[in-house]
DNA sequence: ATGGCTATGTAGCATAGA
């Protein structure tokens, strides 16, 4: 099974490299954040026509999720019960008793902001959820936009990234809580280039200069990183005309 | 240098993202 993550910001506007990104690759599921549209106005038709089955949690302008699916979703769950915001829709199982979250942790803005202080809220309430569902699902995916690069090999300038908003001490701290749980960062399971990022500024020629922090990941329960053979970063939809501001990140798992 | 882009909602800018 391949899985992918990808922050689309605007599916509206990112419908076409998604089609053709999805030609190209051809994952099995496919977890989309940051639509920045209602359910109402999710492109159904033209994802189904590209074979794949969606599961929508959307919002209006801000956030909304999706997960993709070659093979029919079901037992489809909107949003996380305790967490008051829809930012986040989960499935079960897609293949073979594999169950997928996709998950948009909240930016945060800065450090000591309300938003912040939200973030960290989230993120526990998040590990709360994760901890029950691993114990009725051991295989687990949970993919997303963590909005956390958890290392400082994850940040093109640690010192000045030092202590700011997703790379503080907290926040990593929280990210090890949820690989403490028994989660797996399926990108750090292989030997990987150096300064792979999968968000990049859009000022500044951020791409360009690589200037990017990794904070979108592939999470795997333990059973689940044993059969995992590769995880990588696609960067050539970060090179198109009009491109997200972050590229997929692709997971193969042996059958 | 609190700037620098991009997208949305909405009609000239405000808000958010990361």
């Amino acid at each position: 099974m391949k899985i992918a993550t990808w922050n689309v910001n605007s599916l509206k506007v990112r419908l076409p490299h998604l089609l053709d990104w999805v030609v190209r690759q051809t994952p099995d599921v496919v977890c989309l954040q940051e639509l920045k549209l209602e359910d109402v106005n999710f492109p159904r038709a033209e994802i189904e026509t590209a074979g794949y089955q969606c599961a929508i949690s959307g919002q209006k302008t801000y956030n909304g999720v999706a997960i993709l699916s070659r093979a029919p979703l079901t037992e489809i769950q909107a949003a996380f019960p305790d967490l008051t915001i829809r930012r986040s829709a989960s499935c079960r199982p897609t293949v073979e008793g594999t169950r997928i979250v996709c998950a948009y942790v909240p930016n945060g803005q800065s450090v000591g902001s309300d938003k912040y202080e939200y973030k960290l809220k989230w993120i526990a309430a998040f590990e709360r959820w994760l901890r029950e569902e691993l114990s009725c699902h051991p295989r687990l995916v949970v993919v997303g936009d963590y909005n956390i690069a958890p290392e400082d090999r994850d940040v093109h300038d640690p010192k000045a990234w030092e202590g700011q908003v997703l790379c503080s001490a907290p926040e990593r701290e929280a990210f090890g809580r949820l690989l403490g749980l028994g989660l797996v960062d399926s990108f750090r399971l292989f030997d990987q280039p150096e300064k792979s990022y999968t968000w990049w500024d859009y000022r500044m020629n951020g791409f360009r200069r690589n200037l990017g922090l990794r904070i979108d990941h592939i999470l795997l329960s333990s059973g689940l990183a044993a059969r995992c053979a590769s995880c990588s970063i696609d960067l050539e939809p970060r090179r198109l005309e009009r491109p997200s501001d972050h590229a997929p990140v692709v997971a193969e798992l042996r059958d």
